[in-house]
DNA sequence: AAGTGGTCTAGACCACTCA
DNA sequence: GAGTGGTCTAGACCACTTA
């Protein structure tokens, strides 16, 4: 028996969730501060363990909260980077607007920590938007900090640059773009798609997510200048990590 | 007891969740397909309710399932809006490309909800992008086919838009882009910024948002060609009903 | 060694949906 | 009315962290 036995309350779990996000939106509780345990709520609200657990579950669940095992739960922070999408017109060239979220512009360096190049057969989709079977694939993984932050993966199609560099670990100086370029196919077009979405759990293992992240899908196509597709680039980013910026004109 | 008392296999309702994961990525189990209940799952795995609880709730987090109270838990499906940002060249121009995420691009209809209007003090924040203390507010909800999609509220200095239609709810022909203009002030050029995060409990409540669902989060700027930022318009959009599109040169 | 979160059992009552 | 998910209790054992 609860004490309440009427109204449209919302369950006990949700709101001591509710009080905590509260405190955490609020800022009294700050980025890396410690919540209350599981124990700590039980003796507070007169709960049981599984209502403690469901209460800081809403929290972890939302991003606002990590657990750290053996230790506690703790208030997590966010910290992104900025990522520069159709920079032709950047802002710092017509206008003197300040961003809105802060953001880490400083060049801190992205390290390649895992990279992957084969020869495989198109999916279905690759191959449609493509207009080729066969692919020169180049997975990689970025990290900033030694944090993974990116996921990335790129398709070529192979009868376009096969014998280059592009199909080796080493793309040179430039890097693929450069290498296309060389081939007589220069990106001059590009299209990204983005989504969001949760995590399937092995981008959750490869970036090393907590629970309650979202991810940030984005696919991207470069086209010459006559209209070819010479690469398709899908993307994933740890949604804590990154803040897109997109700059055009009427 | 249970009777694996080895090994580092992960536990039983993360095991029930990969098999069900597998059978929904798979296409075996499609859209608005039923998934075995917790009574089943219970029966099938020899498993306590909670845990069958648990197993679902993965799903249900990872925004693949959503429960129906009373009746089932149900299949996921994504069937998005492409929203166009960036749109100075549009694919079609350019390029006979196909897209890579399927989405409806014929014009539904937009229809605004929720709709309010209102003088007050600007946030630190949309005062620092403003400049301006004091702004007028149109806080809207947007719906296609009676299901809302996205919210928006849009800042305008004060100074700039007193007296002309933007202040009242209905802002004529053309919207307040054409208010703008008519006031000597016409858009030119746009930032937006990007994010994805969990949705805080009233944007759930607003979009009527499933467990597991993520928000995009987009501020975006309008300046005037001297560089005047004009309006802030801050969208969060269901992330289960959007693509976002960015074409641009390289 | 004490405290923490992670997993699991075995019950219970409720509100809701659907046939 | 039978079945479903939603909430909650009261235990238990484990692995891990911290001191």
């Amino acid at each position: 028996m609860s004490e309440s036995p009427v109204s449209h309350e919302p369950p006990i779990y949700r709101r001591i969730a509710d009080g905590l996000r509260a405190r955490i939106l609020s800022g009294e509780l700050r980025d890396g501060d410690r919540l209350p345990g599981e124990n700590a709520l039980m003796a507070d609200h007169a709960i049981a363990r599984a209502t403690a657990r469901q209460a800081l579950a809403v929290l972890i669940n939302e991003g606002l909260a990590v657990p750290k095992r053996g230790s506690g739960v703790y208030v997590r922070q966010f910290k992104p980077i900025r990522r520069h999408g159709a920079r032709r017109l950047s802002r710092e060239q017509w206008g003197q607007g300040r961003a809105v979220w802060e953001a880490d512009t400083r060049g801190r360096p992205f390290t390649v920590d895992r990279l992957e190049v084969a020869l495989e057969r198109a999916t279905e989709e690759v191959a449609g938007v493509l207009e080729s079977d066969e692919v020169w694939v180049r997975r990689r993984r970025y990290s900033v900090d030694s944090r993974p932050v990116q996921l990335a993966t790129s398709y070529f199609p192979a009868h376009l640059v096969e014998g280059s560099a592009i199909t080796t670990p080493d793309t040179g100086p430039g890097g693929v773009y450069a290498r296309l370029s060389d081939l007589g196919l220069p990106p001059a077009q590009f299209t990204e798609e983005v989504r969001a979405r949760m995590p399937r759990p092995w981008e959750s293992g490869l970036l090393d997510l907590p629970a309650g992240t979202p991810v940030i899908a984005i696919v991207r196509t470069a086209y010459t200048s006559g209209g070819l597709p010479v690469e398709l680039n899908e993307m994933v980013l740890d949604s804590a990590a990154y803040v897109l910026q997109y700059d055009f004109e009427a």
